[in-house]
DNA sequence: GTCTATAGAGCGATAGAC
DNA sequence: GTCTATCGCTCTATAGAC
């Protein structure tokens, strides 16, 4: 064999998950990725038909690296506390790896394998919320997702670091626990 | 004179703005730009000096636009009613110019102008929201915030539109309730 | 499966004439 | 203030040799 391979789809979708963290998602250059795993650029198209293609299978493990991150919060139903703790992994996962979150929200060609996984993963929430929140459940949860993707967004915006605004831990905290006590009222009347 | 003016800055920052809102803030170029306007790329340069130049105007542009679509509501204390329109307006905002309302929270070199007009607005939200919201005035109109641009971001995303999940009027209302109704319990224990 | 080489197109920005 | 011309760089993708 002349040419024996000298990567592989896994170790190209590694490296270009770690590059588009350091560079955002218009900042991934299929050449840039080829030299840093020693190769021609033209190599690449032999794992990934074109660069969209790639931006698809990193969004894929984005959708289940954040699946992964939640999902032992989601094995049972969630308390006030568990509510807490979903949004605190949650913001950890969209901090720790922004571009990565940044691509999987935003992908608009889901692949079928990632509407699978988000799928999922919004039915467990809207499941473990209703000893919660009720019939309002799949509610509560939309509401409760735009805070936690409104709150990453400020974060990243620099608004949080005015002079005078409150701070993301304690907004956080805040937010819930103004949620949760809503919903309490949401219980006396349904 | 030889050359009279073709152009001006608030014709150059007008066409940028509309060409800004149909291929995003990426997909703006000072060709292209140039090119509508019967200019050559060249000419843009006497008046923005550079393409982050003219990004910052049009973000200032943004901040001084979406302050003109709040300002009425802001004018007096909020009500319940009155958070409501303020939200409905705010994703008016975002719906109508999302480039712009992008551009607007993104753009990390702030100038001063820029600064200004959006402490203006913070200052008003907060001061407005007193009487439902007393001490935590901040905190609420943060989490506010966080919320309404969360539903612009998920919203966006197509997660609204997935079969199952709430709509985005529904959820306005239903959120602001949550919130509102939330707000009501802390008035007891403040 | 990887290589060299290149097509083909885009971009921001600058120099200097008029 | 606008022009022509161009520098220098970026990129995705393809053709064909080995």
């Amino acid at each position: 064999m002349p040419y024996p391979a000298k990567t592989s789809a896994e170790q190209i979708l590694s490296a270009a998950i770690t590059r588009l963290e350091q560079g955002g998602q218009a900042g991934l250059s299929l050449r840039a990725l080829a030299a840093e795993l020693k190769l021609t650029p033209n190599a690449l198209y032999r794992y990934f038909g074109s660069r969209e293609a790639l931006l698809a299978a990193m969004a894929v493990q984005g959708a289940v690296l954040l699946l992964q991150a939640l999902e032992p919060v989601l094995r049972n139903s969630l308390s006030p506390q568990g509510v807490h703790e979903l949004a605190r992994r949650y913001l950890a996962f969209a901090r720790t790896r922004p571009a990565l979150y940044d691509l999987y929200m935003t992908c608009d060609s889901l692949s079928s394998e990632q509407q699978q996984t988000y799928e999922q993963l919004w039915e467990q929430v809207v499941q473990q919320l209703q000893p919660l929140a009720g019939s309002h459940s799949a509610q509560v949860a939309m509401t409760l997702w735009s805070y936690l993707h409104g709150l990453v967004g400020l974060e990243r915006s620099g608004v949080y670091d005015s002079p005078g605004s409150p701070k993301p831990p304690q907004n956080l905290a805040f937010g819930l626990n103004l949620l949760l006590a809503g919903l309490r009222t949401l219980e006396s009347s349904p």
